[in-house]
DNA sequence: TGCCAGGCTTCAC
DNA sequence: GTGAAGCATGGC
C-alpha cells in the first residue's frame, strides 16, 4: 500500500545553534511535545510536523524542501544568526552569560498572532503545563481535524469558532475567569475590530497601546504577544520567574537598556534558566527542608 | 493538602 | 496615581 505524501516526505538539515528540546520547553510554544524518544510532533499553522533528532545532531523535520523553505525555516528563525546575540552579552554579566550559554540553541518562534493572543492570555496564573492542558481543550472542542500518520490532531480554533463558542463554551475548557477575556478578544477579531494582520504593520509602541486595550490583556501578555506573536524582540515579558531572577541577579532592575534591539531574546534566557535549572534547584532545597 | 502558576481588573484611598 | 483584594483551576 502507498503511502500518504506525507509520510514520504522528510527533510535532513544540521541549524546551528538549534536545539529543539530547549525551545519545546522554553514556555513560548504549547503545542510543541516530546512525543516518543528524540521525537517532537508540532501541530502549527494548521498542521502537524514531526521531528526527529539525530545522534549526529542532524535533525529529520517530516516536510519536504519547499515546505521547509516556505513555511518551517521561518517559523523556527533558523535565518537569523543567534551567534551575533551571543557574542554581544558582556562577560562581566557573570549571570547572564551563564544564562545565555545554558539556553544555547533556544530560538524566539514566529508563530501565530492570533493563536499568541489567546494562549497568552490564557497563560496568566497558570503554570506552562495547566496552560498546555487548556489550550489543547480549546483546540479538540473548537479545532479543525487533522489526520497524521493514522493519528488525530487538532488546529487551533479560528476567531470565529470562539466567537460562537461563547463564554460558557469557552469555559469548558479550563480556563476560569479568563473565559470573558478570551471571548472578548475573539469577537474583536471575529468582527473586524482588531485586525491582527493590520496591526502587525505598527512600531512597537502603536502595537503595544492596541494590543492593551483589549479586555484582559496587561502588560506581560501584550509583551508576550509582541515577542512570540509579532516577533518584536525587544520586548522584554516580565513574569513572575523573571522577577525572581531580577530580584536575585540585578538587585531587582535589569539593565534591559543595554540590550537594546533584542531584550527578548536575553529575556528568554534568563527565563528558561531560571525556570529549568535554576528553579529546579530551588524545588530541591524545599524538598530538603521538608 | 496546600501552594503556586509566563497577571489582570476592580475598587479603595 | 497607587496598592491591595479577588479571581478559577490544574499540577506538583
Amino acid at each position: 500500500m502507498l503511502g500518504t505524501p506525507e509520510e514520504s516526505l522528510m527533510i535532513t538539515v544540521h541549524p546551528l545553534l538549534f536545539d529543539i528540546a530547549k525551545i519545546a520547553e522554553s514556555g513560548q510554544c504549547f503545542r510543541l511535545n516530546e512525543t516518543a524518544e528524540n521525537t517532537w510532533t508540532l501541530v502549527a499553522l494548521g498542521k502537524v510536523l514531526r521531528i526527529v533528532k539525530r545522534e549526529n545532531g542532524d535533525y529529520d523535520f517530516s516536510c519536504g524542501r519547499s515546505e521547509f523553505d516556505a513555511v518551517w525555516k521561518h517559523y523556527f528563525d533558523l535565518d537569523t544568526d543567534y551567534e551575533n546575540y551571543y557574542a554581544k552579552i558582556p562577560a562581566s554579566d557573570r549571570f547572564l552569560t551563564k544564562a545565555a550559554r545554558y539556553s544555547s540553541g533556544i530560538r524566539i518562534l514566529n508563530q501565530d498572532p492570533w493563536e499568541m493572543l489567546i494562549t497568552f492570555i490564557i497563560s496568566q496564573r497558570k503554570s506552562i503545563p495547566a496552560i498546555r492542558t487548556s489550550v489543547e481543550k480549546l483546540c479538540e472542542r473548537y479545532g479543525n481535524r487533522i489526520r497524521y500518520r493514522k493519528e488525530i490532531f487538532y488546529s487551533f480554533p479560528s476567531p470565529e469558532k470562539l466567537a460562537r463558542a461563547g463564554t460558557d463554551g469557552i469555559l469548558a475548557c479550563s480556563v476560569g475567569y479568563r473565559a470573558p477575556y478570551l471571548y472578548h478578544a475573539s469577537r474583536a477579531v471575529f468582527s473586524g475590530e482588531l485586525d491582527l494582520k493590520r496591526i502587525g504593520g505598527l512600531g512597537d509602541g502603536e502595537l503595544k497601546e492596541v494590543l492593551l486595550s483589549l479586555y484582559g490583556v496587561g502588560i506581560k501578555v501584550a509583551n508576550c504577544v509582541m515577542l512570540f506573536g509579532y516577533h518584536r524582540i525587544n520586548a522584554f515579558p516580565v513574569d513572575v520567574w523573571m522577577e525572581r531572577m531580577i530580584s536575585e541577579h540585578y538587585r531587582g532592575l535589569f539593565p534591559a537598556e543595554k540590550y537594546e534591539g533584542f531584550a527578548g531574546i536575553v529575556q528568554q534566557f534568563i527565563f528558561f534558566y531560571g525556570r529549568t535549572y535554576a528553579g529546579t534547584r530551588k524545588l530541591d532545597k524545599r524538598a530538603a527542608l521538608r
